[in-house]
DNA sequence: TATAACTTGTTATAATATAACATATATATT
DNA sequence: AATATATATGTTATATTATAACAAGTTATA
């Protein structure tokens, strides 16, 4: 199967190092003052850097926090099928990368026998930190 | 264990039936445009209901589309373990009640041997209306 | 009835994201 | 190389989603 070229754009490059220099999830806003340095000046350009990373495989989104976080998983050509943990106290997330879990998923069959290519999981607790 | 209380207040209630009625996700600013012949006025109003309603199992967010869905499971007591799939053609969104699928995420264990005790999980796909 | 807890109303504004259009750069085709 | 085509960028304005802050009303309960 053909894949998308993983190539980066200008912005695209700038964008990620700044997601990747990040502790944890990152929203769109913080990249932006963070990215003016580097000539960007309005929220498209780092929107559209965004999605197309996230096409590319390069990060991830975290729908529940509207934060976007770099994919430490280097086999990940596409972020079709995700899963995250998120602690509700200190906040961090962490990506799930368990052969288990994303075999079970990738062949779930619904009620009508349906499998999905693409799915996004997010756990929330209390991490190993915040409990102790 | 205590469950919170299921009692609606009066705008709760007139939020849930906006909902309910709703074909499918319904955003929080069509149901304020709707809200607004039974008196409600402004974002706060809808937003109170919307989380309120969440945490009395009620109805669902579906993260990915910022639009809350009415739960069709009747034993829907909290809304902390969540499964959908969602068409990405007609955006139909269906919740999964799947007692395997429920059962091994809530008994899934992280590398660190750590269980949750809330998920939410979205599945995209065509939906087997826009396959055919 | 006093008090506490909850619910509502209201204004303003914050935070997140996209439309639309102009220009520039890179890539492929002749 | 010149042309055509696709991709990427820059820019302004605006749309969409959500919350802060505070005042007032209502309900439950001591």
């Amino acid at each position: 199967m053909m894949m998308k070229s993983q190539k980066l754009s200008k912005n695209e490059k700038v964008v990620l190092e700044v997601v990747k220099k990040s502790t944890g999830p990152i929203k769109a806003y913080t990249i932006l003052s963070d990215v003016k340095k580097n000539g960007l000046k309005a929220p498209p350009q780092v929107y559209r850097a965004l999605d197309k990373l996230i096409k590319k495989g390069k990060i991830h989104r975290i729908e529940s926090k509207n934060a976007y976080l770099d994919c430490r998983n280097s086999k990940c050509k596409t972020s079709s099928k995700t899963a995250f943990s998120i602690c509700q106290k200190c906040e961090k997330v962490t990506e799930i990368l368990n052969t288990k879990l994303s075999k079970f998923l990738s062949s779930f069959k619904d009620d009508a026998g349906e499998e999905y290519l693409k799915y996004n999981l997010e756990f929330y607790g209390i991490c190993k930190k915040c409990k102790s």
